[in-house]
DNA sequence: GACATTAGAGTAAACGTTTACTCAAAAGCT
DNA sequence: AGCTTTTGAGTAAACGTTTACTCTAATGTC
């Protein structure tokens, strides 16, 4: 049988009042020697508090959630371990929701979230917000930080890195390296990420003045299947080219799967760049060059502004919060030494 | 303001148990028009119960945990996709916990747990059980599904593979092969799948009537990094190895950088094998050779285990489950074809 | 020494559900 | 027609806490 409240008090002939007072450490109205004596038979018959007769009088709790897409792609795991390790610090507990790329599981474990009384949600989403997930989120009364996409609603705040400035330097760098065909592989087209890091291809196309071709540029999911069907369909057009930007490092790996296939060898028959710098990135053969995310600290970051927001201590100034991104070169490009210089 | 079962049931002119009723789907005491009276409300003011008072009153809730020490091992999302989807087919929602590797934090996740009357738990922990949690596991009267280890306690099952056969199976390859130096890399010494592993090990050795020699087998942490250093300290001491057997994926990862940064090639100059069949495995090059483990199928299957016991429907034979392994033959070992035959 | 403050503790309402009981009306039986 | 059963619904207790109030005795102040 589950030892409560009353249990303690009962033994410890006082009430159950004083007792709650101890076990949660008010500083008030309690004898030292009560105290004492009180968690000593909180120890002794091991007396934990319900959480849920807890949270039906404070209407809070001391959790929150973490909403994201997909567990599967390693950039989440450590998002994840972000988000827990500065929630637990604080004494926190985390909630992990797998959405499973599913809106209607996402807003299941929304409705899920909201019945507990989690004090606030860490939301990423790669696709776009579904209209009843979004009209939940701006009706609700917890506080939301979202991840890598922005989301004007009252309540919440956005963290992100800048995609689009990341993907131009790509490009920059791409070309500067000599190249001047340069492929882009896209994730799905209501990613945000993918919609970012595509404008930062066109921007840095127009910077240098190449011209823009559509058939350069092929779209797939999030994930090495796609990645490494998008590669085989651009490869197959034969349109010449020297080098692809590839949205995301998993898609970046089916890139590599496809080069294989096709019996095209990375960098010398063509240059392939990532983005997210996830572990494999650095273990795949050649080494994979790519855009490095702070994926840890982003998770560690937003649990921390979320935390905020929950105890009053939101920052006035700079409601969102940008990262910066670190090309990592490795030895997935080549170096076009006999391009001719214009 | 939220609204309450009692907003609804004053709104709707009835009495809050009729709500209740119709909200849980009990089949009897309202009727059809009632019902869908009830049902339109709900919709319309976004009525959600608190799953406080819910629970409060039930003692009991629809979630299950999982604990696990690392989600940042690509091992453990995908038992977590596992486990979460079949209790999301059935209608619970999973907390995921990681216990970081860390007793303390794992305690407070089950005592976390507890407090929110959690019906069940997936339990996996690569290291030994600490006394106190398994005594608060033992004292619970929460069902528990061990992933991976041998744990005895009443109210729990087992769920894992058979690690000392499929290591010696390992083993029998690489004999097969024309290997006879065979170095062992174990993970952490208290850790259940490493010893078994290990056995499996010593087992081949001596049905192969090969001598066992402690300085062919080495001990890390379950890392990349772990991996890494392991397999340095056992190339350093030129023992004349010609191949090893890795304990799990990631240090085998880690054991390819340490050839690589000593200068030696897989598999011409040493051969790798590993353990697991994470994602990275066929992606690194060579890839790697490993023991393949239903890892999403255990999860799923573990979940399946746990609510049925949940739910009563505990299989009457067989408490524990074995799921069988496959050696992935790829390409990072090499036969030796000149080896003197015996 | 009279009064005000404080420390230590208790009382009881409130939180939002579920559910065992109760009850009246309707429906079934013979 | 008189009985029993079923149906639709309400009443109220219970779940285990927290917390605003209240109360008493001790301590402090002038």
């Amino acid at each position: 049988m589950k030892v409560t409240i009353t249990d303690i008090a009962r033994i410890a002939g006082v009430s159950v009042a004083t007792v709650s007072r101890v076990v949660n450490n008010k500083s008030k109205g309690v004898s030292e020697e009560t105290r004492k004596k009180i968690w000593q038979l909180v120890e002794e018959y091991n007396y934990q508090p319900s959480a849920m007769a807890r949270g039906l009088v404070t209407g809070t709790s001391k959790i929150i959630g973490l909403i994201i897409p997909d567990i599967t792609n390693p950039f989440y795991p450590v998002l994840a371990k972000g988000v827990e390790d500065y929630a637990s610090e604080k004494g926190y507990h985390m909630i992990l929701c797998d959405g499973g790329n599913d809106p209607h599981k996402e807003l299941s474990y929304l409705k899920f979230l909201e019945e507990h009384y989690v004090t606030g949600i860490v939301y990423n989403n790669f696709r776009e917000i579904s209209e009843e997930t979004l009209s939940r989120l701006r009706n609700s009364s917890v506080p939301v930080v979202f991840v890598d996409s922005k989301v004007a609603i009252p309540q919440s705040r956005n963290l992100y890195i800048d995609n689009r400035g990341a993907m131009a330097g790509v490009i920059h760098y791409l070309y500067a390296q000599g190249h001047r065909n340069i492929g882009f592989i896209g994730g799905p087209d209501d990613s945000y990420s993918s919609i970012e890091r595509f404008k930062g291809y066109k921007d840095a196309l127009q910077d240098l003045q190449i011209p823009f071709r559509e058939e350069l540029v092929v779209y797939g999911e999030y994930t090495t299947r796609g990645g490494s069907r998008a590669g085989q369909l651009l490869l197959s057009r034969n349109v010449g080219l020297t080098a692809v930007a590839v949205c995301n490092d998993i898609m970046a790996v089916g890139m590599y799967d496809a080069c294989e296939s096709l019996g095209l060898t990375i960098p010398e028959d063509i240059s392939v760049v990532g983005f997210d710098d996830i572990n494999i990135a650095r273990l795949i053969r050649p080494k994979l060059t790519t855009v490095k995310q702070p994926t840890y600290e982003m998770g560690y970051k937003s649990a921390n502004m979320l935390i905020d927001i929950i105890e009053g201590k939101q920052h006035k100034v700079g409601h969102d919060k940008v990262f910066d991104t670190e090309l990592k070169i490795r030895d997935s490009v080549k170096k076009l030494i006999n391009y001719d210089r214009s």
